[in-house]
DNA sequence: TGCAAATATATATTAAAATGCATATACATT
DNA sequence: AATGTATATGCATTTTAATATATATTTGCA
């Protein structure tokens, strides 16, 4: 079973329990069929693209919405690229306690590197 | 024509030009066939989700990145990439623990906006 | 221009989701 | 316990992406 398909049961689960809406409401307003929209939820199937976009529609979110997770073990496997764009969405204190860091890691760094340049030189 | 697989035909190209790879090799590092991908570039077809996943782990990016439209995503600022490269040059201990603070970090974020969400409801 | 690599397209087959429909099971309320 | 509502499951059919393979077309460069 795919991990991603499990997650977007739980994010589309979650999203309809938040509206207080049954399925029935849910396939009445998205044209998704009751039955299969239960086999999405409990991630029998994999939902398909076009599918999505319909939930996504009553939901009131973006598709991308279906695949985010909450989890901290998520974030940590996220590619370095994907944690700096994180970053950027962090309060103004995180943001500067974390840059400053990143700063001083750096200049150590370089401070090494130029130490050991004298060194072998 | 879904304005959604077209958005996702417009960042799969885009990530792929960024990282200066053929379609070849995006092929062989995910494992979806030259013609296959060739045709969800173009917006040809409506990828599934397990294709999606395969190309996220070779571009390194969560599958939501296909979702976004590139506007809200291009607004990185330069600075921030000099020091992912310099991160990327430290050593093993100040990068990890660099890596365990940012992580920390973004998990409460998440934490924080997953609970305001409740409340909200 | 002409060659070679990269990309797009064609076709037939396979696999899996979507659908309609029926029905079973769970859940709550009286 | 009985009734009604919500959710899950079964099944046959249709639709469409995935695949393998081959080939056409475009593009970049000597």
């Amino acid at each position: 079973m795919s991990k991603t398909i499990l997650l977007i049961a739980k994010n589309i689960k979650r999203l309809r329990e938040v509206k207080k809406l049954s399925q029935k409401e849910i396939c009445a307003g998205s044209g998704v069929p009751q039955g299969q929209y239960s086999r999405i939820e409990n991630g029998k199937v994999e939902p398909s693209v076009s599918t999505l976009e319909k939930l996504a529609k009553v939901f009131e979110v973006s598709i991308a919405e279906f695949f985010k997770s909450s989890d901290v073990n998520d974030v940590l496997n996220l590619p370095l690229l994907e944690k700096i764009k994180m970053i950027d969405k962090l309060g103004k204190e995180e943001k500067q306690a974390l840059f400053k860091m990143i700063d001083i890691a750096i200049a150590n760094k370089r401070l090494k590197d130029n130490l050991s340049e004298l060194l072998t030189s």
